[in-house]
DNA sequence: GACAGCAATCCGGAGCTCGC
DNA sequence: GCGAGCTCCGGATTGCTGTC
């Protein structure tokens, strides 16, 4: 047990030789993400799974998410408003589970278990990995319940025009931005510099500071033929100017911010070793996956074993 | 003279056909 | 069934012209 917790004071330990501590688990939340890539799309689907499957939490239903026999007492649901977004929490024998849009862009489900005992499990810390899976099959069954949407009821405004071609002032098509793309992910970064927001730029200087990513100033002036013709990018009447406009920024932060936390999602990020290569080579993030899992039956083996 | 706009052209990918 | 070759379409580039 002491090679993974110790209580000292200075350099004297404030536990005695004759004393051992128990570990044991007081709560144990466990999350499933739900990932978008647009923000309009992930707040119609929560209000429509707060409104179609708010009676969750009656009794018998609840008992099948947490799969274990209804009980009359201890159900209950509430809503509740964190920093102005809806919250459901339905309650089952002292746990829960909860479903909520975090940050506009995925909705979290987590199971929080703080009567293991009710759930078949037991309080001692060797359990904490039974209490992963148990959380992850509750997650699970919610979602498979939730699944029951039919997505195309929800979208009902009109199409994203950063997602699809649209049509300039003489009704010819222009091409939607595609961040995939280096030359036009640098370009939308570059432009959201607050050395742009006073005076506006000028092509001359966007080619100067993108010379690696632009050959001419043409190549520039395509890609942000692409940002006005959708109301990003506004030129100054009679100059050569131009500027971001609201929606520019809008757009240009919640896709750059999608693009580096959540189309390349952290993990990849923190591993340095050929982010680039994983979307391709699957089985790195499995193996990865396998290395935690592998990591975490180590801890409560070696925790059985001292306690 | 510098820059933006526009039309022509180039290029590459997807889909289809045909022969082996 | 598979691969080579052809066609088409849409995105990207280039070069000329107009405007400030």
């Amino acid at each position: 047990m002491d090679q993974f917790f110790k209580f000292d004071k200075g350099t004297y330990s404030t536990r005695s030789k004759h004393l051992n501590h128990d570990w044991y688990l007081t709560q144990v939340e466990v999350c499933s993400n739900m990932i978008f890539k647009s923000a309009r799309f992930c707040t119609s689907l929560f209000e429509r799974l707060l409104d179609k499957f708010s009676r969750v939490g009656l009794p018998d239903t609840i008992a099948r998410i947490f799969s274990r026999r209804p009980c009359r007492t201890g159900s209950k649901s509430f809503w509740r408003l964190y920093d102005n977004n809806a919250c459901i929490k339905h309650w089952f024998r002292g746990n829960a589970i909860k479903q909520y849009n975090k940050t506009g862009y995925y909705i979290r489900t987590e199971t929080t278990i703080n009567n293991p005992k009710s759930l078949g499990l037991k309080k001692p810390v060797l359990f904490l990995q039974a209490c992963l899976w148990y959380g992850l099959g509750c997650n699970d069954r919610l979602l498979d319940c939730c699944a029951d949407v039919d997505t195309s009821t929800i979208y009902e405004g009109e199409a994203d025009p950063f997602d699809q071609p649209v049509l300039d002032h003489k009704d010819r098509k222009v091409t939607p931005p595609d961040l995939r793309k280096e030359r036009q992910l640098g370009l939308c970064e570059e432009l959201l510099k607050p050395k742009y927001t006073v005076n506006g730029f000028k092509t001359a200087e966007l080619q100067r500071t993108l010379s690696g990513l632009f050959r001419n100033s043409a190549q520039i002036r395509y890609e942000m033929k692409k940002l006005v013709a959708r109301g990003a990018i506004k030129k100054q009447k009679g100059k050569s100017f131009y500027r971001v406009t609201e929606t520019g920024w809008k757009w240009l932060w919640a896709s750059i911010t999608s693009k580096r936390y959540f189309k390349n999602p952290v993990i990849s990020a923190t591993f340095k070793a050929g982010p680039s290569n994983t979307p391709t080579q699957p089985y790195i993030l499995e193996e990865g996956l396998g290395l935690i899992n592998q990591g975490l039956s180590q801890i409560t083996q070696g925790l059985a074993v001292n306690m």
